[in-house]
DNA sequence: GCCTTTGTTCAAAATTCATTGAACAATTGG
DNA sequence: CCAATTGTTCAATGAATTTTGAACAAAGGC
């Protein structure tokens, strides 16, 4: 009934990196970490993006094993998966949402 | 004479988080680390992959920020751009390495 | 002056990723 | 029960990425 998540071990750090490495998934991770690590529900990240669109994102995140999606009625409420990050990538979480929140990213693009 | 560097300013985290999101390129700056942040010439990292992809691959690296190369005679020498990266992002750097070693890359992918 | 070493560039092919719209599913309020 | 709300799935498309081989370029050694 609940959609399926990576075990702890499973989470492979390009995996993980390769999902944080998207600017869309980057922002909704931010806003994760400003509401407290969540939950959230997923119409609050339509601010940055399609509905549809938004689906496909949560799932890259979910299946990389940096959020947990939980069903309730008919929301579906994000938390990020900040303990079991921490034990297996030690401050990379910490890390990125600081240089997420700091580093205003809108910088010129190098590509 | 020398390839184009990015500006430590212009230096943003979803480029450098695309960039280590790759198996490859992941590997690179382990091995670039693990070697005391470099210099390493480019034929080093020809255990990873082909001489072509290498190039390729290190491209990316250096385009997105995260390493700088210098031309000496006929070779190149990558070096981690560990301070600037530091930076502008602190601690992402050490625990994506800490993570890269640590954690034994071959575990099962979610995809 | 050659030939070797080291690495790049180019074009092509294969793969993967991101985005969209239409249709669907589940739950809940009235 | 009906309609609205919330979100997913599917198929299609366009766009990037990754990978490859062939050809090239720039030293340096002999």
């Amino acid at each position: 009934m609940n959609p399926q998540h990576p075990d702890v071990d499973q989470i492979s750090l390009s995996n993980v990196l390769a999902a944080l490495g998207d600017p869309t998934r980057l922002a909704i991770v931010a806003e994760l970490a400003r509401k407290g690590d969540g939950p959230v529900s997923c119409s609050h990240f339509l601010m940055f993006t399609s509905k549809t669109n938004l689906s496909y994102h949560l799932a890259k995140l979910r299946e990389a094993g940096v959020t947990r999606t939980e069903v309730s009625g008919t929301s579906r409420f994000t938390t990020l998966r900040r303990a079991d990050l921490d034990q297996r990538f030690p401050d990379l979480l910490a890390s990125v949402i600081t240089g997420a929140s700091t580093a205003d990213e809108s910088e010129a693009q190098t590509t």
